[in-house]
DNA sequence: CTAGGATGAAAG
DNA sequence: TTTCATCCTAGC
């Protein structure tokens, strides 16, 4: 059986008599494992390895088996593909209600919240209340810290106190508790009417197509942003589950989970979706999964680990925005959930539909290679023209700007940020009455400090990254760790009086806008504006609702997004990205221009987009602007063949990463070198070998990192290697190192 | 002589 | 990864 241990092996129990056999593979069963109960999952009967007295099976908690054949067989195929351990793998699988030895915990929905209701503004009002309780000033203060409510339970783990503290608190009139429902999920009320279903040939073509394809059989269904591909989606979830009485799955991205294409799949089958996103209890998500598993909803819509719904009789996996890095886990395993959904289907017997208006090159490969089938969804359903794309050299704009300028006029901030053009057309918007989308790709490159003295930048003492100047509150933040310092009056190297605020984030271009526009509501959407739960859902409802002009974000607003008041898209800055040093920086730069130039002229009015850029040139901007994804592809492609990279070259990044710097560089070069050695003592020819090097980002969250490369063009090979060097290469205990294989990885940072 | 850190091996 | 046994050293 598999256990949830970081080992490449299996183990074995002898099944105590009263426990009928066999157990059929994928059942949970209750061992002791390290002398502590654990979940194992059973993999099927063996000869016991001798000299080894096994441990009795407890007992088996299934009946029937939550890990079914087909995801079984998934599990598998991915704890082999990315070297990563079967039990940690299948763990990952399965809701953690599940895998927890311990009671499970019901689903239960509400808990018992307490609130203060009594305010103690004054220290000495506290000291007073709380002088001989001492316990109640710990849970008041606590509760203070959390905004004044939060769930009895927490707190009370949180203050180490027994229940009867909060009855005190609350008899004295200081707090008040009441069960509250839990969190409800704002999809529930979503569930409205069916949109009346019109497709258009091309659309319907499409859908015939995929339910025609034989099982297993993978579809790039390619339509540029607005072609109606939800609808595809639709048309054919309801010929397979309607014609065909089988089941589906729907992976999105997960911030789509916020967004309208989950209320198109409500809105369609209802009932039937099972919504399973990252804001889930441990609870909720067990219900979702026991809904799914009895049968009760057959469409299961989420994010990457949605593939793994216990549906039976699947009969389409539908992967949207395909080209998505977040379909890649970033933690063993580090599984692709568009490959692995591959995988799923052919073991289902369902066909796959990989939909994107900017396919990966992978996915485009495969289709050259007749792998897969490419359906285009050539037009705009509503018909209405892709907006026309102005591109403003900002080298010529500031140029132009410098000179114009008069000497005696006050510091022009809009000056670098806006070129005249975008300034003019968000003028036109407000004139009108609609809406604009401002993209600024600035995250974790925004502004920054810089000494005009000695050039020196403030850089997070626990990565290499510098640090990013917030305005509000006035802090510089690690955008890796979340480190917070204050902003330096002075340079740290030189004390010169001389530190200047460089580049911009969204923060500093919305306080550029409000001056240049102050009429104008504008709200920003970014990671510090949508911690909340549904701070995406909320700001996109005000959007919607037209109570914003402009909505200023980072690539955040660039996905799914459907409004057609908004008439203008404006890239600030198109190369953000660009300079990266990953073989897919032009990849994801064509990839977001297109998609955020998609956003504009959603409706009746049309709309245009405006894309600053000091590169012109580039291949990713130049396609990106004529909604060219043939053309990007063929130049792409021409770049990834010499030196060889992916699609042509299956590759593998060993990253090392350790507390001490040179332990770190040390065992990254040992690691290399037995790497080297074993490629040589085993003739690999087929196996090259790049770096080491330290990373990109050369240290994040205290950890160094280095890093080299494999590429083969054999994949089988590289599943070899990369599971060999996982499971042998050895790696000193010191300093928290760790070697960690990325197969296929999405990024090289 | 022992507590506590470091190290290494094992997990059925 | 976690645990457990063993070995070693600092400190009593």
């Amino acid at each position: 059986m598999a256990l949830a241990a970081p080992l490449f092996r299996t183990f074995t129990y002898r099944v105590p008599d009263g426990i009928a056999v066999p157990i059929a593979p994928g059942t949970r069963v209750l061992v002791s494992f390290r002398n502590r109960p654990e979940i194992g999952i059973c993999l099927g009967a063996t000869v016991p390895p001798d000299g080894i007295t096994l441990k009795p099976i407890q007992a088996v908690v299934d009946d029937v088996p939550s890990l079914p054949a087909s995801l079984l067989h998934t599990g598998k195929w991915i704890a082999d593909w990315y070297a990563a351990p079967l039990g940690l793998t299948l763990r990952s699988m399965l809701p953690t209600a599940l895998t927890s030895a311990k009671a499970p915990a019901p689903a239960s929905r509400t808990q018992r919240m307490v609130r203060i209701v009594m305010d103690l503004p004054s220290l000495l009002q506290r000291e007073q209340t709380f002088a001989r309780a001492k316990q109640q000033r710990v849970v008041y203060d606590l509760l203070e810290a959390q905004g004044g409510a939060a769930p009895l339970e927490s707190l009370r783990i949180q203050a180490n106190c027994s229940a009867g503290v909060f009855t005190a608190m609350a008899k004295r009139g200081l707090v008040d508790i009441r069960d509250e429902v839990q969190q409800r999920d704002p999809f529930a009320d979503r569930a409205g009417t069916l949109p009346p279903p019109n497709p258009s040939e091309a659309q319907r073509e499409a859908v015939r197509a995929i339910l025609a394809g034989d099982p297993g059989q993978v579809f790039l269904l390619h339509g540029v942003t607005g072609s109606g591909k939800t609808l595809v989606y639709i048309e054919v979830l309801r010929a397979v589950l309607q014609q065909r009485d089988k089941t589906a799955i729907v992976l999105v991205p997960e911030i789509a989970l916020t967004s309208q294409t989950v209320d198109r799949f409500r809105g369609a089958f209802g009932d039937d979706v099972a919504v399973l996103h990252s804001g889930l209890s441990d609870g909720e998500r067990l219900d979702a999964w026991q809904s799914l598993r009895r049968g009760e909803r057959r469409i299961a819509v989420g994010a990457r680990s949605a593939l793994f719904a216990p549906l039976e009789r699947v009969g389409v996996v539908i992967v949207d925005e395909e080209h998505e890095s977040s379909y890649k886990q970033s933690e063993t395993p580090r599984y692709h959930a568009r490959e692995a959904a591959i995988v799923r289907a052919r073991a289902e017997g369902a066909v796959v539909v990989l939909g994107s208006a900017t396919p990966s090159l992978e996915t485009w490969e495969r289709a050259d290679r007749g792998q897969a089938i490419r359906l285009t969804l050539p037009d705009r359903a509503a018909g209405a023209q892709l907006p026309p794309v102005t591109v403003v050299d900002m080298r010529v704009e500031l140029k132009q700007a410098v000179k114009e300028r008069n000497p005696n006029a006050p510091f022009d901030e809009t000056l670098g940020v806006f070129s005249k053009s975008l300034l003019v057309a968000l003028e036109q918007r407000l004139v009108r009455g609609e809406q604009s989308l401002l993209l600024l790709n600035r995250r974790g490159y925004s502004s920054f400090m810089q000494c005009n003295a000695c050039g020196d930048v403030p850089v997070c003492p626990h990565c290499s990254i510098s640090l990013t100047y917030h305005r509000v509150p006035e802090m510089l933040v690690c955008h890796y760790c979340q480190h917070q310092q204050p902003v330096p009056a002075v340079c740290a190297q030189c004390s010169a009086d001389t530190m200047r605020r460089r580049g911009l984030g969204t923060q500093q271009v919305e306080r550029v806008l409000s001056e240049r526009f102050p009429e104008a509501r504008i709200a920003r959407m970014d990671v510090d504006t949508t911690s909340g739960k549904w701070a995406h859902t909320q700001i996109l409802d005000r959007v919607g609702r037209g109570e914003v002009d402009i909505l200023l974000g980072t690539q955040m607003i660039a996905k799914g997004l459907d409004f057609p008041n908004v008439t203008l898209v404006g890239v600030v800055d198109a190369d953000t990205g660009l300079n990266l040093p990953d073989f897919r920086a032009a990849e994801r730069t064509f990839q977001l221009v297109s998609q955020v130039a998609g956003r504009a002229g959603r409706g009746p009015k049309g709309g245009d987009v405006i894309i600053q850029t000091r590169m012109p040139n580039s291949h990713a901007i130049r396609h990106a602007i004529t909604h060219d994804v043939t053309g990007f592809v063929r130049e792409e492609l021409g770049a990834r063949r010499m030196p060889a990279y992916p699609p042509f070259v299956s590759i593998a990044n060993v990253l090392v990463s350790g507390l001490d710097q040179a332990a770190t560089a040390a065992t990254a070069v040992a690691a290399a070198s037995w790497v080297q050695r074993l490629v040589e003592r085993q003739g690999l020819r087929d196996l090259v070998f790049v770096g080491p090097a330290p990373c990109p980002i050369d240290r994040i969250k205290d950890r160094w990192r280095w890093h080299f490369l494999l590429k083969s063009s054999q994949p089988k090979l590289m599943t070899r290697v990369a599971r060999y060097i996982a499971e042998r290469c050895p790696v000193p205990k010191m300093h928290e190192l760790r070697l960690t294989v990325d197969r296929d990885p999405v990024s090289l940072l």
